[in-house]
DNA sequence: AGCCAAGGTAACGTTAACGTCAACCAAATT
DNA sequence: AATTTGGTTGACGTTAACGTTACCTTGGCT
């Protein structure tokens, strides 16, 4: 994941063109999880696609709001604190200048955040590769 | 946290000394959860204190692996994990070949999945920072 | 002896994140 | 016309991870 490959994802949420279309089935065989759980992220107000007929059709913005989802998901968020963050796609870009430092202060945190995560992971990694490493030599004995 | 830290904890998971001794409340509030929660760790067989008198007493060893099981719930695991998690601390050293065999390749997925989910963390870091930056950008002007 | 704080078990309640029917609709196929 | 296919909305069930309440027990203090 390039710096540029984050500038594409972050342009997407902001994408609303009709080109790409999605159905339901066909987005969750993608990523792999069932209607219900996509219908449910729905209730929760994580993705808001169009109807047409009733149906659900998905544009690359919902794409991109699902594909975050799923990440911050896979990372232990919330579904509610996955609300919150995905919030932060979409208004920036015309807001005032109030909005702007709103976002601006709540990305800090949420980096903070993630940091703290990731130093989480980075301490378990060490010591498995201690475990691991003690049981290689162990048995080159 | 150092090679050196991360071996010192490996370490504190095999001391059975009699050393420190903490009690359950003394426990809870060096790690900021509740009673309950402790217990229900028990219950899972995730720890296994000694009783003196009905009464549970914890060691370093305990408390290490406290200290694991509440890193790895911050970044997403379920108790489920965690507990065969938890397996691979303790068992090594003394092994047989077999053992030690399984061990390894246990370690090798587990680091394997940990590197995955950093790998999330740093992408959805990298489309934070893009909105941290953008909404900088536009507020300078 | 009496009491209280700290600890114990047991059992029911709760929230999140879906799974699992059931019943319905609408377009396309046979 | 009847059926299959793919979608819809409820509504109830389920699992994990505790919270909460109720009710004993025990060691220490006065």
């Amino acid at each position: 994941m390039t710096v540029t490959d984050a500038q594409a994802n972050v342009d997407s949420h902001r994408d609303e063109g009709t080109a790409d279309l999605f159905g339901i089935t066909e987005l969750c065989k993608e990523f792999g999880i069932t209607l219900r759980a996509l219908r449910f992220y729905e209730d929760k107000g994580l993705l808001a696609p169009r109807r047409i007929n009733g149906a659900r059709v998905y544009t690359r913005r919902d794409r991109a709001r699902l594909a975050l989802i799923l990440r911050a998901k896979s990372i232990g968020s919330s579904l509610a604190d996955i609300k919150r963050y995905l919030d932060l796609y979409g208004t920036h870009g015309e807001g005032r200048v109030q909005q702007l430092s709103y976002v601006i202060e709540r990305t800090d945190k949420e980096i903070a955040e993630l940091e703290k995560k990731r130093g989480q992971i980075d301490e378990i990694l060490a010591e498995l590769r201690v475990i691991n490493a003690t049981c290689k030599n162990q048995i080159k004995d």
